[in-house]
DNA sequence: GAATAAATGAAAAAGGCTTGCATATAGATT
DNA sequence: AATCTATATGCAAGCCTTTTTCATTTATTC
């Protein structure tokens, strides 16, 4: 833990160099806190948890520079609230969800669709960087009693 | 135009009845007007519309009853604000679109994956009536040459 | 036409997120 | 280690979408 917090830290500072961007405490502990997450986590929800407070400000504009470093991604559960994940090496960050429209209860979800229709769409309609967004939402089995 | 209006209105008498849900004003003309649009329109833009204009309160409410009967869908372009469609009897409201990030045109999709991967999912994690929310973005031709 | 349950308007507020500005601090320079 | 400078932060205010409350109006039933 400690050791792979070190290594984010480095990882962290080599993609902040020439940047112009600095390692600041808030960074670094909203970064170690997304790293112990297994689901995507609101701003508000990351400005509870953290250990040494800042200002709620200091976690948007954090969470919004971590997103423009790729560091970061964001999620929409379909609330009107932002979730953000640590982007792992292994998905690249991308990978789907899916969620309990009762009792909200999120599921990771390592499949996808065949990318053939991905690329089938963008090339129809002339599109360039297509990517998507994909959830799912169902009713858990806990939820399904009712 | 006018003769499919009034079938929409015939169906919507009857979808309310029993329900003990009335046939307005707004709800009517937001359904005419939602009828003639060809993407997601935000109710502060079909409010806007409105030529009897009511109270932007009301197109919320509106839209909140008519997607509870299933007669409109919500679409989330990733942009804190909600976007309603008309479902159509063809795709039952199921299909997607394609928006450039750049200048926001949309694109309507009537493509999808194949329906055995979100079976699949369910049953792998127990959860029942699931659905998805799926939407791809990208660079439009004219924004791709910056 | 009267009764009654539902819908509306108006004002206020909630909730998420952003902006402006003065102050504090990270990282570079000496 | 002290200094410098651009970047980051805190705080207050504001923006924008959406919801709530409650008095009034209106659609539908009888
Ligand atoms: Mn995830
Ligand atoms: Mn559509
Ligand atoms: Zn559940
Ligand atoms: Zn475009």
């Amino acid at each position: 833990m400690a050791h792979s917090h070190q290594h984010d830290l480095i990882d962290l500072r080599a993609k902040l160099r020439g940047k112009d961007h600095r390692i600041t405490k808030p960074r670094e502990e909203i970064l170690d806190l997304l790293g112990k997450e297994e689901h995507p986590v609101t701003a508000k929800t990351i400005h509870e948890k953290l250990s040494e407070s800042c200002d709620l400000v200091t976690v948007y504009r954090s969470l919004k520079m971590l997103e423009s470093m790729d560091l970061v991604k964001r999620f929409d559960f379909g609330d009107n609230t932002a979730r953000f994940e640590l982007i792992c090496p292994d998905d690249n960050g991308h990978h789907h969800h899916l969620i309990c429209k009762e009792c909200r209860t999120v599921v990771e979800i390592d499949e996808c669709f065949d990318s053939n229709l991905e690329s089938r769409i963008a090339k129809k309609h002339g599109f360039a960087e297509v990517t998507h967004q994909l959830e799912f939402f169902g009713l858990c089995s806990s939820c399904q009693t009712t």
